[in-house]
DNA sequence: TCTATGGTTCGAGAAATGTCGAAGTAAAAA
DNA sequence: TTTTTACTTCGACATTTCTCGAACCATAGA
């Protein structure tokens, strides 16, 4: 594994790395989760991420900023909500990271 | 998930956060892969992990210390030495969170 | 027994991170 | 057009993290 993308992979693990960015993650999984069984498209607002999380709203708006730059969420501006969703390839990287057999 | 659980994992991919430590970490995950194929048990010193890394030795000590408290890898003194390996649990544990369909 | 090797422990200092409140912006509602 | 909503930006401060050198410990070899 390249230099560079050792430095990339350890940005995503970063991110992860703090109990609330890890919540909104898994927040948001848990919906993509959903919304497939449902045979939806998801989406998600920030609203909603912060709905059981004790930080205010700068805060998660500053998180949801470092899971994008990481390149797990993506997101899209819909008029006033900013709507969030899991990035399906930076699902299948760290899948098939750990899908080495150790 | 439940709080604990989320710390927990939180811990996890904060020791993998770190460029060095995630290079530790994939250096062992290299060698497990090798010493598999050949058939051989996997073991790795700390001095070897060192190998390439611009850390010096307490760092590396440390950072061990810190993939072992996260339950990453496993650690057994042998003699002078300390052999490190990847714990198969924890592998287990990320292959299933992230082979969830999203 | 002396020495070398492999690793650990202990401050310490610099840098990065997490969170906040106040203020700002842009879209939507009244 | 005023107000509200949904979010962002901006310092700022406290905390955590990373790394280091010096000193230390235990095992192995000479």
């Amino acid at each position: 594994m390249s230099q560079p993308d050792v430095k990339r992979l350890a940005r995503v693990f970063r991110a992860l790395g703090n109990e609330n960015r890890l919540q909104i993650f898994l927040n948001l999984m848990e919906e993509s989760r959903l919304d497939l069984a449902k045979g939806r498209v998801h989406d998600c607002f920030l609203a909603k991420l912060l709905g059981g999380l004790e930080v205010g709203a700068p805060t998660v708006s500053h998180h949801v900023k470092e899971l994008a730059d990481a390149g797990l969420i993506d997101t899209e501006r819909e008029g006033k909500q900013l709507i969030c969703s899991i990035n399906p390839e930076a699902m299948t990287a760290l899948r098939a990271l750990f899908a080495v057999e150790a």
